[in-house]
RNA sequence: GCCCGCGUAGCUCAGUGGAUUAGAGCGAUUGUCUUCGGAACAAUAGGCCGUAGGUUCGAAUCCUACCGCGGGCACCA
């Protein structure tokens, strides 16, 4: 709320002759008011007068200041300064968007992350839909936003993977991949990576033999070899698996500017590296080329090994240069799971040393994982993980046993909303069944609570002639309720940017629908002499649910 | 061992320095309703906010120690 912000700034200025000092609106209590302020409290200190005595003359001063902005200014017990908005105000407020404080920023978001050759699973599901919120929060504030994905297309989990195929195919014989039948490809790429996983660790030959495709692997890329029958079985797997994921994105609703496969990050790592080691940046050991972080409290990475093969921690110098080569960008975002916080601490301060810009701007969000219920852990490894796709397919049939029938568009709702509400850092604990339950604090729920809303609007058309309304009228307390809530959303939205957590707009979200549902219950619109005003009232509601419901990437639908 | 993160109702989570009653949802118990779409609304029960100290006018929130859980700590990603 901007220009109480200002004239309590104006007001401290006056009164004080202090500059510089945040008053920090907030959002109390509801029987409070609609705005509220510690500063009272907060200069004590500074000032040597009593909090009460400090409050009372700021508001003596807003309460002239804000005449017909505000209905009138409280002071209460230790020195909290409430204010409430005139219904005026209120009715104002009620068409402000969210501040654009990304303005002409070019911001990279990187995220998803899937490795060709692996199967998807859930938690390339939740990053997504993560991601997704959090691309969408930029570009609600103003920025050109660019998704972007990484995916390791080289590296020793593929070396496993073509182990494991060359062995099903009794050999490297790329015309023997025809049998496998179209719907079945995703599935058995993640079978034959078990295989060369357990074959990797069960140790040599096995292992010789992997670490030596690796190298072939590598080799195909530099030749740009599309011939050799390795090749030939690696490019068309490799494909598979590209479709597999775009099959994917389209049906959660993901898209993405850029893929970057790690085989063309990993020559522009390569190279960066190497030119940093001569500037003493990275340093030779036992054969392979290091950082050490220990001087920055961090732990020494190895980035290029002993086989002169670059690791991820180069890959991943690679993806940045090439970010920046691609988008210049203002801010680039990282979002993946926390397990690798420690390792990206060490990748970025490297390249601090060199590139300390592109570092600085470089921020990475991390998340939890998806467990399923009583903690058991899943893993990609051992191939008993909870896959991406059983988790939309869980949800769709707990909906369909709600209903009776199949809605995809309300299945995505309870997965997406399920994973958004909760703040961004823990875990998830998934339960198939009762996290995708359509009842309470639920994305259905709030489909719902907007199809209902817009269907009262729909019915008002046919019911009476359309009018201007009455804007202006004195709002009854249930409906100045609703429309302080209404009038919320853009601080909710901008806080959610500032903190880069889209839970926010779930809790708020979720506190509008109850009070909508409070008010719909207990006031009737259509036919009530306040009719105009309330549909008023509705159609506010409904749209600032529909924009909020965008941002977290669910759709509203206007009949379900 | 060292480093990082997390411990809030039976379960899943909000709340991350403020308002003498710590909030939701689910589950439990019970009401409302011949509905402007009941996927609703209303009510009851359930918590010394991991433990112990400390800072502060004021702590679930900040600091310290301890306990418990998870993650990371050189040639995987």
């Amino acid at each position: 709320m901007r220009v109480i912000d200002e004239a309590l700034r104006s007001a401290i200025h006056e009164l004080f002759g202090l500059t510089d000092v945040d008053p920090q609106l907030s959002r109390p209590d509801e029987h409070f008011g609609d705005y509220t302020t510690n500063i009272a409290l907060r200069l004590v200190k500074q000032l040597g007068q009593s909090p009460q005595t400090i409050a009372d003359r700021l508001s003596a001063s807003l309460q002239k200041d804000l005449k017909g902005i505000i209905e009138h200014v409280t002071v209460v017990k230790p020195g909290f300064i409430n204010f409430k908005l005139s219904d005026k105000t209120l009715f104002t407020l009620a068409e402000a968007v969210p501040e654009k404080r990304f303005i002409d920023q070019q911001i990279v978001v990187e995220y998803s992350d899937p490795n060709p050759f692996k199967i998807l699973h859930a938690g390339h599901l939740y990053t997504s839909v993560v991601g997704d919120a959090i691309a969408n929060l930029f570009e609600l504030a103003g920025a050109q936003v660019y998704r972007v994905n990484f995916g390791g297309d080289v590296g020793l989990h593929v070396a496993k993977t073509m182990y494991g195929i060359i062995q099903e195919l009794g050999g490297e014989h790329p015309e023997r991949l025809s049998t496998v039948s179209i719907n079945q490809r995703s599935a058995w790429l993640s079978s034959r990576y078990v295989e060369g996983n357990s074959a990797y660790e069960a140790g040599d030959p096995a292992k010789a033999a992997i670490v030596s495709i690796n190298h072939r692997i590598y080799k195909l890329h530099e030749d740009d070899d599309h011939q050799s029958p390795l090749a030939r079985i690696y490019w068309q797997c490799r494909q598979w698996s590209y479709d597999y994921f775009a099959d994917f994105y389209n049906r959660i609703g993901s898209h993405f500017d850029k893929y970057y496969p790690e085989s063309e990050t990993a020559p522009l790592g390569v190279q960066t590296v190497r030119e940093q080691l001569q500037r003493g940046v990275y340093a030779q050991s036992d054969g392979a080329i290091i950082f050490k972080g220990e001087p920055y409290g961090l732990h020494t990475r190895v980035f290029i090994n002993s086989n002169g093969l670059p690791t991820y921690e180069t890959k991943d110098v690679g993806l940045i240069m090439a970010k920046w080569r691609d988008y210049h960008f203002d801010q680039s975002i990282v979002i993946t799971a926390n397990d690798i916080v420690e390792y990206m601490k060490v990748v970025l301060k490297s390249v601090e040393q060199f590139a300390p810009n592109l570092a600085q701007a470089t921020t990475h969000i991390t998340h939890g994982i998806v467990k399923l219920t009583g903690g058991v852990k899943m893993s990609s490894r051992l191939g008993n993980g909870l896959l991406a796709t059983a988790v939309l397919d869980a949800a769709a049939a707990a909906n369909r046993a709600t209903t009776g029938i199949d809605n995809p568009g309300t299945t995505l709702a309870a997965v997406k909303y399920a994973f958004l509400k909760q703040r961004i850092g823990a875990d998830i604990i998934y339960d198939p069944v009762s996290s995708v339950s359509l009842n309470g604090n639920s994305g259905p729920y709030l489909q719902y609570a907007h199809a209902r809303a817009r269907s009262i609007m729909q019915k008002s058309q046919k019911t009476t002639p359309k009018s201007g309304g009455p804007r202006q009228a004195v709002l009854e307390p249930e409906e100045r309720r609703l429309l302080s809530k209404i009038v919320q959303y853009p601080d909710v939205v901008e806080q959610a940017v500032d903190e880069l957590l889209p839970h926010y707009i779930c809790t708020y979200l979720y506190e509008l629908a109850q009070l909508f549902n409070h008010f719909y219950e207990h006031n009737q619109v259509i036919g009530s002499e306040r009719q105009t005003l309330r549909l008023c009232l509705v159609e506010r509601y409904a749209t600032v649910l529909e924009k909020g419901l965008m941002v977290l990437g669910i759709a509203a639908p206007g009949r379900l």
